[in-house]
DNA sequence: CATTATGACGCT
DNA sequence: TAGCGTCATA
């Protein structure tokens, strides 16, 4: 049993990982021309969610506040992520609030896709771990690699006595910096095998792909190399920063068995906190004793071969090649200051996250044509209030011209996805307030691809037939130019300082796309030079229409204000621009406001009817005046702002009848139960 | 250990 | 499948 669960196969493979050092770190100073010497953090709200290792010395950590490491280190340069703010563009804002203000990490997932974009230079077979990781299968690579230095003669071998087989040599000081770092003291210089040879190369193409991202972008990045993604993400954290390991599979007991459990990866939380409490173990080779027969007692059969492998360095599985997001969510945490208390509120930044992930929805469709076909809410609300409640709602996002062109349907799909969640509440008879709400997120999920080439109802009757017989190759090579027609410099430049075209996100984001009348008709090829479409809209309009307003709109934008960013922080003295009025806590400013009032509420989105009562009846919700929990510490006031009584006393009626067939379906089930 | 903002995936 | 939970990283 024990003997076939693992193969021969499992160390068969190459395996890089690839993590950068402080990832937001390394883009703020490319961004702002610091040097790596200089202390830096990037904070987000009070909290340091980077630090770089000019700081580290200082002893300054992630999750510290901004004060303590200044109280460490005078000189850390301080910089906060970049903000949406109310009535002004993205970007870094001074002081920023997180009463008003929302995080937008546009900058480190551009950098991001850059990253993965060199990778993907050398093969498609990587996975993308976190925004700044990923596990690279190179064991192609590797064995083209070598195939060609047996090929050139580069390769000595010897007779093995033992196997009766001719084996390779490999004189690890003749990789250089590359192959310099082994774990376990054990190795020689000189060694022997197919297994040593891979890691041999593997460390070597490795350092190409750093390489790459270094001389490409700029970033450093730390490496480990293994047979596995479990063994080559603890090998990448073991020379930071800009070094790598190689862990070979000699090694591989020494190096694994001493650490704790919690180190392997999937182990750090519940499940390996509940292994040591059940098996009494500490160690990884403290579970390497126990069978896979003795695990499976334990745990459901899946995990205990995951455990069980996972123990002696093995992935159970190979190593997923997909490139694309599979989703896209914006959350927004309100801390203790600045909970939401009325429904207007909540709606206002709904529109906000709409906004934000409709933008970025956008900007992959630059890169990927897919878009998800299911919208998420979730709101968390307090705890002291009823019982935690944290829950969520979907809701259908059917793919049609409106959809695209403007945030508007989005947003209005998530404010009708707040009254569904506040209202419709299906296994509690009575509603519980869900104010005040702590934390808003929106998600969405189930990515469709809808090529053009393929047949789509929906989209055929959307695009127009002219875009239609665009020609492949042309279609194709526009797919690309988000990340490739550039030289690699060039790149990083206009990433920074002019791909900023989420203006006024708060504001005018509703006027952007579409007060832009004059129909775009172009689309940007391979070459940079622009071909010609159907004056109809299409796919891609809008996109260049970005493109082109952005480069001189913004460049004064982010290239200017991380500047007074600094400043802020105290080091250079530039005199405070003016401020928007830090406003006051509880009233969001924000504009998305105009899309509440604009009470494109009261026309329903898709024709619901048919197919889903429950929606159909919430949307009539959606000017709702009176919170009909009992316990609401919603001021009546507030309410009676923005609302329409009548409207209200209808819904109220309907919200009776809803309570009515909430308690029904409960007694059925208090039925149902009574008969089991 | 925390916080906040993300993302992937697994279970039922 | 909807909805929730787990694990991860900056």
């Amino acid at each position: 049993m024990s003997k076939q669960i693992i193969t021969e196969a499992d160390y068969a493979k190459v395996i890089s990982h690839i993590d950068l050092d402080c990832f937001y770190c390394q883009v703020e100073q490319r961004r702002l021309g610091i040097s790596d010497t200089v202390p830096l953090c990037v904070a987000q709200w009070g909290n340091l969610v980077a630090v770089n290792y000019a700081a580290r010395k200082y002893g300054i950590m992630r999750n510290e506040s901004v004060n303590e490491a200044k109280l460490k280190c005078p000189d850390l340069i301080s910089v906060h992520v970049a903000t949406f703010a109310p009535g002004k563009k993205a970007g870094y804002h001074l002081k920023p609030n997180q009463a008003t203000h929302k995080v937008c990490l546009d900058v480190y997932r551009r950098a991001s896709r850059q990253i993965f974009s060199v990778i993907q230079n050398f093969t498609t077979e990587y996975q993308k771990g976190s925004i700044d990781e990923a596990y690279i299968n190179i064991t192609q690579l590797v064995n083209d690699e070598i195939d060609k230095q047996i090929s050139l003669g580069n390769i000595e071998f010897v007779y093995d006595n033992q196997s009766n087989e001719k084996l390779p040599v490999i004189n690890w000081s003749q990789g250089g910096i590359a192959t310099k770092y082994r774990v376990g003291s054990s190795s020689d210089d000189r060694d022997f095998g197919w297994s040593s040879l891979r890691s041999y190369y593997g460390a070597i193409v490795t350092a190409r792909i750093r390489d790459a991202i270094f001389s490409q972008l700029g970033f450093t990045c730390s490496a480990g190399v293994s047979h596995s993604r479990i063994l080559s993400k603890l090998g990448s954290s073991l020379n930071k920063p800009n070094k790598q390991a190689i862990i070979l599979q000699t090694d591989v007991p020494d190096f694994i068995g001493s650490m704790k459990l919690e180190k392997l990866r999937f182990l750090g939380g519940k499940l390996g906190k509940n292994i040591k409490e059940l098996l009494g173990v500490e160690t990884v080779s403290d579970m390497q004793r126990h069978s896979l027969e003795k695990l499976e007692g334990f745990f459901p059969l899946k995990t205990a071969r995951f455990i069980y492998k996972s123990c002696r360095g093995i992935d159970p599985d190979v190593v997923p090649s997909s490139t694309k997001p599979k989703s896209f969510s914006s959350v927004k945490s309100f801390g203790n200051i600045s909970k939401l208390t009325t429904l207007q509120q909540v709606q206002d930044w709904v529109a906000v996250l709409s906004t934000d992930i409709w933008e970025r929805l956008m900007e992959q469709q630059d890169i990927d044509r897919y878009w998800p076909k299911k919208l998420t809410l979730t709101m968390v609300s307090s705890k002291i209030n009823v019982e935690a409640r944290n829950c969520s709602k979907n809701f259908p996002l059917h793919f049609c011209k409106n959809v695209m062109e403007s945030p508007e349907l989005l947003i209005k799909s998530a404010s009708e996805l707040v009254i569904q969640l506040i209202y419709n509440t299906k296994n509690k008879k009575s509603l519980p307030s869900i104010f005040p709400v702590e934390c808003l997120l929106l998600h969405t999920t189930q990515f469709y691809s809808y090529d053009i080439n393929h047949k789509n109802k929906q989209i055929t009757n959307w695009v127009s037939q002219s875009t239609l017989k665009i020609n492949k190759s042309e279609l194709q090579n526009s797919e690309l130019t988000y990340d490739r027609t550039e030289s690699a410099e060039s790149h990083i430049v206009s990433s920074f300082s002019t791909k900023h075209y989420r203006d006024n996100l708060y504001g005018s984001s509703k006027k952007s796309p579409t007060s832009k009348k004059k129909p775009l008709v172009t689309i940007t090829t391979k070459k940079n030079s622009t071909t010609l479409l159907s004056p109809k809209k299409n796919l891609f309009s809008y996109f260049d229409a970005l493109k082109k307003s952005e480069t001189h709109d913004q460049a004064e934008n982010l290239s200017s204000e991380p500047f007074k960013t600094q400043s802020d922080q105290g080091k250079i003295s530039i005199k405070p621009h003016t401020q928007e009025n830090p406003t006051t806590p509880n009233i969001i400013k924000a504009d998305p406001s105009i899309y509440m009032n604009q009470s494109f509420a009261d026309q329903s989105i898709y024709n619901l009817s048919e197919n889903n009562s429950a929606i159909s009846d919430s949307i009539d919700f959606i000017q709702c005046t009176q919170c009909p929990e009992k316990n609401s510490n919603i001021p009546s006031k507030d309410w009676a702002s923005h609302v329409d009584y009548h409207l209200a006393l209808k819904l109220q009626e309907k919200e009776k009848h809803a309570e009515k067939i909430v308690n029904q379906f409960s007694n059925i089930f208090k039925k149902q139960n009574a008969d089991i």
